[in-house]
Parts: C-alpha cells; structure tokens; sequence
DNA sequence: GTCTATACGCTGATAGAC
DNA sequence: GTCTATCAGCGTATAGAC
C-alpha cells in the first residue's frame, strides 16, 4: 500500500478517480448491491489495482462516507443566527434543492445507506450531526421566541426541509416518471418557497410589540 | 411447483409466511442486498423449500411488490373530490403517516427501490401511478381554482406529502438519532397538521366571493 | 504500479432421496 | 413437501510475475 511518505501525483489521482466511481456505483446499487468489479470497471482499473489503493470495499465506502459528509452538512453551517430568520431557512432550503440537483449521487448514496439501517453511519448521526441538529434547534428556536417567524416544532422544521429537498433527488425516477416535460426542479424551488413563506410568515408580531 | 388446481392450507400460508419474511429482508437491504437464505431463515424453511414454493428469488419480489401496491396506493384513492378541500388533504396527510408508523417496511421497501432507479417498479410507475396521480392533481386543482384552498403546484403539493410522511419510516434510524426520547409520530403528526393548514388556508375568499 | 492467476466463501438454483 | 447434497457462477481478496 502506498501509505508511507507522501503520495505520489499519480497515486493522488487514481484515489480520487476511484472514489469518484464508488460514488456513481454505491449510490445507484447501495454498499452490498455494489461490487468490486463495478467500481473498478467505472474506474478504469483491474480488481486488484483498485485493490492496492484501498485495502478493501469497507475501505473505499467509509473514506467516500467520511469525504462527503462535510460537504453535505456544509448548507447546515452557513445559517447564519444573526440574519433575518426567513431568509435565513429560505436560503437554506435553496442550497438544500440545489445541492440535490448538483449532487444527486451523493443524495442517494446516503439515502441508501440511512434507509437500511445506516450501519455505517449510526455513528456519525448520533455525534457530529446530532451536535450540529440541536445548534440549529436552538437557533430556529430562539427565532420562534423571538416571535420573527411562526412557532412550529423546530426539529421537525429541519426533518421537513432534509426531506423536501432531498427527495427530488433520492425519488428522481419516480418524479420524472409522474412529471411530463417540466422541469422539477425550478418548480420545486418555487413551490418550497411558497410552502415555507406560509408556514413561517409571523400572524402576529409579538418582537415588534416587545419592541415597542 | 404447486400451480396445479387449489392451492392447499399449507401451501397458502407458507407463501403468506414466505412474503412476510421477504418484505423483511428485501426492505432491510434491497433486492441485491437479500439473500435468499435471509429470506428462507426468516421463513423458517431451508433454501431448497423456499425454492419449491416461488420459482426465484426475482419471483418473490415481484409478488411481493404487486401485493403491496394496492395497498402502498389505497389513501390515494380515498381523497373526495366532494369532500371538504382541507379536510380531505389533512385526512390523507393523517392516513399516509399513520401508514409509516404501521407499515414502516413497506415504506422502505419502495425507498430503496427507487433511489436505486426502481429498475423493477419503472413500468407501475409510469402506468397505474402516473394515471392516479393525473386524476389526485385534478382533484387539487378543482378545488385552487375555486379558490377553496389556496394556490400551489399541485402535483408538488402531493409530493411534499409523500415526501413528509414517508421520511419518518425511511429515514426512521436518523429521525431515531436525532431524537431523544419523544415520539416522532405523534409531534410529526402536530407539525404537518399546522403546515398544511397554513400552506392551503384560502388569504383571500375567491369562492365567497363568487357565492356572493 | 499493474497485470494474470487463483484461492475460497457465498449465492442462486437444481437433483434426487425420503 | 421437505430434506441433503451439490453445482456453477459470482464476489472479495491475495499471490506473485513483470
């Protein structure tokens, strides 16, 4: 393995080429539906080349698992605590549909694995992301209390934004199959917007009287 | 085979029995993913048996897939276009979460089946699917255009519902990881309530109007 | 670094005894 | 109807030549 010094130009890229099959290849068929052979094939190397870059399948799963993750929390991060609450969540649901249709493939690859069971990611949900959901509670929280957009169950606001987005990913063959020339994907940004409008828009405005 | 006259006793509750262990086992790791063992042992049969009764393992997956269609579909058909607009979509948005709760495998089941292309469910997509869902986005539109609901895009009206309510059967282990110990059901159910009402409540009264 | 060859367990499916 | 035995093929992974 070459793991001494640093790595070569050349071995830089065939690990980038192939973790770049692997996620065309576990995103479409999930980590045991995938084989080796695939991958390699999508690569452009034989079995046991793709083999001496990572020692095995586990291996190139759980580097493409770690190498994503931070990209696809990274829309989370950028809400910003001290921006106006509903263009904060409606720009954060704009990269979110975004990003499903840029990166699909990385959608589904952990729409795959999360559907059955997350084995190798449970811990991963349960630390780094439950850390980074609770922070985000707590901001939409303090904005509710704030009375700048309309109370409703923060954690849920969230779940509700993952799962909107993301779907016009993770199902992208079932919407295209129901949807005949259109383009999803402009109407769901306008559809998404509209939703959240209407469910955050304040009725009342209790900041504005606690700011008088 | 046993394809001759009447299926027996026996043989009627062995397929039920085989069905139900591979809606298990397909569900937990999609088709490529099972095993035919898997599903023998779930069964409490051999693998050789398992074979006697259903010619292959592709052969059980497509009976168990036409099974659970109907079923997968039924809320769909109980929306009354005579019915009261909001009642109608909060009463479909109740029985589709209710169905995750209960049914949470076969909610997985065609999770995984689609975000890896439904190669097996393309066809009953674009067909019974695609007719079904024409006629829900009329009934949609009806009710917009008389101005009794308020105006979004229909068909992405029935694929947030989708998406909302079956995200907390597909996506149960992250919903579960993020969740410390209360119910996602029941504060799921709460959340889309208030959603949905807010999203669909009439601004302006177009149809009292037009009454008047 | 990359290849051919190969070990070897697992998987879907069948044959044939009972 | 159910079992044991078995097969061919695929799958991950390794050995060793170049």
């Amino acid at each position: 393995m070459p793991r001494d010094r640093s790595p070569t130009r050349i071995q830089k890229r065939n690990r980038a080429t192939i973790i770049e099959a692997a996620l065309d290849v576990f995103s479409q068929h999930g980590f045991r539906g995938a084989t080796v052979d695939q991958i390699a094939t999508a690569a452009g190397l034989s079995k046991p080349n793709l083999l001496y870059y990572f020692p095995s399948k586990e291996a190139i799963f759980t580097e493409l698992l770690s190498e994503l993750l931070d990209t696809w929390l990274a829309p989370l991060r950028e809400i910003d605590p001290q921006g106006e609450p509903l263009d904060e969540i409606l720009a954060y649901v704009t990269r979110k549909l975004q990003m499903s249709q840029d990166m699909p493939r990385e959608s589904r690859l952990f729409a795959n694995e999360i559907v059955q069971g997350a084995p190798r990611m449970i811990d991963a949900l349960s630390t780094d992301l439950r850390a980074l959901v609770d922070e985000t509670e707590t901001i939409f929280a303090a904005w509710m209390d704030a009375g700048r957009i309309a109370r409703v169950h923060p954690r849920h606001l969230l779940f509700s934004i993952w799962s909107l987005t993301q779907h016009y990913a993770d199902f992208e063959v079932q919407v295209q199959a129901l949807m005949t020339p259109e383009d999803p994907f402009a109407e769901a940004g306008a559809f998404l917007d509209t939703l959240y409008r209407r469910m955050l828009t304040p009725t009342t405005s209790p900041a504005i009287l606690g700011d008088a």
